[in-house]
DNA sequence: GTATTTGCAAATATTTTGCACAAAC
DNA sequence: GTTTGTGCAAAATATTTGCAAATAC
């Protein structure tokens, strides 16, 4: 049952599969357009729901909102994001990073519980200028 | 006529000064309420449409959206913020800040133009825990 | 069988916008 | 008088949710 199997397959983790294979920074939309001719009957609200639930797992992690719309990452390490806001793409900029000791610095200000370090250009792209 | 003048000054100068005066990175929400009592014929559609204006002449930044509602900040020199997932607070911490270097490196990796750096620290505040 | 996951559509919440009127200059 | 700013309510948009049916175990 070869077919069977991977026809009932979990939509859930089409969609982790989906967020995890893509370094565009997907919005709940995107995921759904891109799964959509895979999974006719795949429907937006068991997108979001999946979205919701994977960032409280802390499998995925939130950007904030570009132009109106939440973006996700499936990279959860720490690392620096180009926002561009013309086009909204985001990108990583993989040979920067965070200082560590700016998070227990952080931790140590604040005097709660720092889970998350986001370091953030926003501007715009080679290609809108 | 101090009374006249008082009564009739802009909405748009109240709205601004109500966000520069304030630490608490306000949503259009909260400036609406905060001068309501004020301005009794003051209406959200004009907060909202003010804020976008001061946003796009850099009179003020967004900070994106904290529990689907969008932030703002009067202090438009850039520095690190740390928001509470539980409560929504958003405050400064001003013993920090991001290295001008990293600023420009940014600018050279993305090969376009870097307008806006925020480093953003989430997690829980001390009240919080 | 029970528990979990999902489609669908309606509900919610925020933000934007059209338009007529008011205020400023 | 012309331009700019605003109130109001409706519209647009993204996201969440209730519920019954489908799927997994």
């Amino acid at each position: 049952m070869e077919a069977t199997r991977t026809k009932h397959f979990r939509k859930r983790d089409a969609i982790l599969s989906c967020i995890k294979g893509t370094h565009v920074h997907p919005s709940a939309d995107w995921v759904y357009a891109q799964l959509k001719p895979q999974i006719p009957d795949l429907s937006i609200g068991t997108v979001y729901r999946n979205l919701a639930l994977f960032k409280e797992q802390g499998a995925i992690v939130s950007l904030g909102t570009v132009q109106g719309v939440e973006r996700f990452d499936g990279n959860t390490e720490p690392h620096v994001h180009f926002i561009c806001t013309g086009c909204g793409r985001v990108d990583d900029l993989p040979k920067m990073e965070v200082p560590q000791a700016f998070c227990s610095e952080a931790a140590s200000q604040t005097g709660g519980c720092v889970e998350c370090c986001q370091l953030t250009f926003t501007g715009r792209c080679s290609q809108c200028l």
